[in-house]
DNA sequence: TGACGATAGTTTCCTAGTCAACCATAGGAT
DNA sequence: ATCCTATGGTTGACTAGGAAACTATCGTCA
């Protein structure tokens, strides 16, 4: 160790550099599908509490509302989910995956298994618990929640 | 494991949960010294190797050469770094670390070195030792060579 | 010497977020 | 009934980076 840390000193530099090559490669992988790993995380989110407001997917994903409000136009577009008024509160929408869009869920669903078992595959299955079991133990000690998203 | 599989269940998942916290944190705490951690990455590659070419850092950092021109105007703004040209090759430029550049590096050093011990200070010895070997192995594996910086 | 391909950097356009200002509506309290 | 505040969502200004077009200069080769 030098009088001044060099970036590679860091655990945060390894994480990042890992995390940020698995993440590159899944973003080409789903963009192959035509979405983002955003619009993946969405639409995951999505599939298991269908329909669900933009404020609480924001919640979920942690995502400001505009964000979630610019990702959902974006999905509409694409004809992946659907946007309706509700009744009770004429402020409030519900948004919903369209038949298109769930069934995308599935294959994308394939493209993150495969993704994980090309990168953490090549490592001993002992070592890939431990990397499994020393990152949620990080993620537990700091309460983190927030669904990873960028 | 359901059929469809959770964002929840892919390590690349955990990887980018723990990442971006340690980030994020991060880049909060360099903040305070009025810089991004992209300029951390810059100053803190420039500190070793002084003066570099603009391309020369491109290729270090893993980013573009546009991304590194503006990186360069803001640093240039904030009194950080010099950029002279160079007579052999008009061409060329020379980017280098002001006085007030140099001594600022330190200062980001200890903060990584803060925010890195705030994060796994709270992991055992071995399980600390554990990740980062597992991390490196990773990265060797798929000859990860870009310095993560966003 | 002049043309032309390669190289160094900058600039422009685009994307995807944040933040904060901004409607519109709800749902009390008076 | 009418404010008044809280809430749900959208929009606009801004940021940081990538991709590709662009400018300037270099260096080679005829």
């Amino acid at each position: 160790m030098s009088a001044v840390s060099q970036l590679a000193d860091h655990t945060g530099f390894w994480l990042r550099m890992v995390s940020n090559a698995v993440s590159q490669d899944f973003a080409r992988k789903v963009a192959g599908q035509g979405v983002t790993v955003a619009e993946w995380a969405f639409m995951r989110t999505l599939y298991d509490q269908d329909p669900m407001s933009p404020s609480a997917l924001a919640g979920l994903m942690g995502m400001t509302k505009g964000a979630i409000s610019k990702l959902a136009d974006r999905l509409l577009v694409k004809g992946l989910i659907v946007r309706t008024e509700t009744p009770q509160d004429r402020r409030a929408h519900r948004l919903s995956l369209t038949v298109e869009g769930k069934a995308k869920v599935p294959v994308l669903a394939a493209l993150a298994d495969d993704n994980d078992a090309a990168y953490f595959g090549v490592l001993a299955k002992q070592d890939h618990d431990m990397l499994r079991s020393i990152l949620r133990g990080l993620a537990e000690s700091r309460s983190l929640k927030v669904m990873p998203v960028d």
